[in-house]
DNA sequence: GATTTGTGAGACGATTGTGTATCATAATGA
DNA sequence: TCATTATGATACACAATCGTCTCACAAATC
């Protein structure tokens, strides 16, 4: 059924579909879903067993589009501020897949934590964190939970600047770690860099 | 039957159990919600015409508490930065009102945008960011709304931090302005205050 | 071009949630 | 104490969604 142009056409529409609306509207039936995608419902139901179902390939398939995104990171061999704003660079234009993770997080949770690369990326986020903070870029009183949750704030502060600002996703990426590292008060001298 | 202790408690509880279930699980049935507020669904509907009666209410009533937390500052005359800090301190223990406007903010803006004291809110929040611009707190160059977006993120950061990390409200209220007006970079020399 | 295969449309029963109504009970207010 | 009133439990009709199935058709593969 994966050969066929017409199944992965399907499929790609369904799973796009879902990663736009459930997250905006997460009461909605699969018969809007299937609308949506201009498909029709029972072409949904040969493609994904129920909506739990549905669900959980739009979480594999966002992963997976973020590990992929990130990919270029293990060659350049960066650490610390230099790794995170990388990283942001690379996420922001699939924050729409970042958007999605955290609302049906509890179905991720389970789903994800299987994956051996979830732990992972996990892992090297804290030890990312950990070297900026030794790097002097990150101050060590700051709780390392906190530094990455601020990041996550962040990161869809900006993604609702590129949705319903229309901003640049490059004007955006600048804006969220200055913001980041410096805050939003004034830099009496540029320490960094 | 607003006179009656009986009617008041039931009440209370469910809005309570709203306030708390939905955000959570928006597909939570009118069912689970009477369970987790203990009160029968009979009850729920004596209270509530429907699902969307039992949102609306929620929503007027965490404005309105989150009005009433703020109405000291009426007194206070506090501007810019300063108003900004207090706000926090008194909207934080409030974060679960927030965090159900936000989550339902399609039906909250319908339902709020006819309150008078909603546009008056959102005009004061933009006139103290520019205030604190104009004290030097916040650099001119960075959007209002980038302002205000990064302002509500952090909120939410530290919302997660109290429930998920039982940390201590007023210690967050620091790390969050903290955060906020320096970032988590060094503070090379402590300008402010 | 012939065959295979994915699709759309529709019907179907089962399940679930919604909103209303009734009635006995228990708490409240006077 | 006594009348009022909110409540819980239950039953009910109604609508929507779910998940399955069938069939004719169109598109892809070979």
């Amino acid at each position: 059924m994966l050969r066929d142009k017409r199944a992965v056409k399907s499929r790609r529409a369904l799973i796009e579909a879902g990663l736009a609306e459930l997250p905006e509207n997460p009461m909605a039936s699969l018969t809007e879903i299937a609308e949506i995608a201009g498909i029709g419902r029972a072409t949904l139901y040969r493609h994904f067993a129920s909506r739990e179902a549905l669900i959980e390939e739009v979480l594999k398939v966002s992963f997976e589009d973020i590990i992929q995104a990130l990919t270029p990171m293990e060659k350049e061999g960066l650490r610390g501020k230099q790794a995170m704003m990388r990283a942001v660079e690379l996420m922001l234009p699939l924050a729409d897949r970042l958007r999605f993770l955290s609302s049906f997080w509890l179905d991720g949770e389970r789903v994800l934590s299987k994956d051996p690369r979830y732990a992972f990326m996990e892992k090297e986020t804290i030890i990312t964190v950990e070297q900026a903070k030794e790097d002097g870029d990150i101050r060590k009183e700051l709780p390392t939970r906190w530094v990455m949750n601020t990041y996550d704030a962040l990161i869809f502060s900006a993604w609702d600047m590129i949705v319903k600002e229309k901003a640049d996703i490059h004007e955006v990426t600048a804006l969220l770690m200055t913001t980041f590292f410096d805050g939003v008060g004034p830099k009496p001298s540029k320490t960094q860099e």
